[in-house]
DNA sequence: AAAATGATCAACCGCAAGACC
DNA sequence: CGGTCTTGCGGTTGATCATTT
């Protein structure tokens, strides 16, 4: 026997939420709090599947939400994650209070991997295109010189100073070697951004945890829970990134 | 002005994990 | 211990709005 579907789904209602459901919902979470999904469109007086009100209550309806585009700081942030936590979305959100993971995965989907596609950076590996397909040659290669092993450890550690911030190598004048260090970059073991958090932080965006109680959403004790991972941890800043986008569109200017 | 195309994002779906009995 | 239920997650879809042709 099948899995039982989660609700009753002939008569219900499907589709964007009017007002007045967004109304009852609210009103019935708000006085009531949420003990079974399952049963809060029956008692809130909706004809939809508890799946949805869930779905609305934490993506659309929920006090703590924050609105608004996300900041270029949020959005850096989301890329540094990303680098190490893969699409694993709910995690991500956790680390952006009042952003929910359907928000942050609509963004990269729509805008972050589009931007990274334009700076030729694989959004799945977070590596130029180009070093992605090198490297795929590069496992069938048997051995490497010694003079070839010396010329890429000098492109690494060029590409070490920059994501450390250090441009005083760099001679954005000379496209040629911008090309060459851009082909020699490898982003994820020079960045490693972040410190891995996964096991000993904070319960992930729950919405068990607030909805139970959702006058006072998650302000506080979650919060204080939460580690902030901007500039911290980050060797590697947004800003070359920046710098570099620059540069090519001055260059297609000439 | 109308049609075509692209961008955005809310909402849905199926699956998996954990809780419960 | 196994079956069922509930919740949460990530992938995907499709409606709507904006822009281009």
């Amino acid at each position: 026997m099948g899995r039982q579907p989660c609700c009753e789904k002939i008569g219900l209602k499907r589709g964007p939420w009017t007002l007045e459901e967004d109304h009852k919902l609210m009103f019935f979470i708000l006085n009531n709090g949420i003990h079974c999904w399952r049963t809060v469109p029956k008692l809130a007086g909706l004809i939809r599947c508890g799946k949805s009100c869930r779905l609305r209550w934490i993506n659309y309806l929920r006090p703590d939400l924050k609105r608004g585009a996300l900041s270029e700081l949020e959005e850096n942030q989301i890329i540094q994650l990303h680098a190490r936590l893969g699409n694993r979305w709910s995690k991500i959100a956790a680390h952006f209070p009042g952003r929910t993971d359907n928000e942050i995965k609509n963004y990269w989907n729509t805008r972050i991997k589009k931007r990274l596609s334009l700076l030729d950076i694989d959004p799945l590996t977070h590596k130029p295109i180009e070093a992605v397909i090198k490297s795929d040659v590069k496992k069938e290669e048997i051995s490497q010189t010694s003079e070839e092993q010396e010329k890429n450890n000098l492109e690494d550690k060029s590409w070490e100073k920059i994501a450390l911030g250090d441009f005083s190598l760099m001679d954005f004048r000379k496209q040629d070697d911008l090309e060459m260090l851009w082909k020699g970059f490898h982003l994820e073991s020079i960045a490693n951004p972040i410190v891995e958090r996964d096991d000993n932080f904070s319960p992930s965006f729950s919405t068990k945890d607030h909805s139970l109680n959702p006058s006072v959403g998650e302000t506080s004790s979650m919060q204080e829970q939460r580690v902030p991972v901007d500039s911290a941890n980050s060797i590697l800043s947004w800003d070359y990134f920046n710098c570099l986008e620059d540069f090519f569109f001055f260059q297609n200017r000439h």
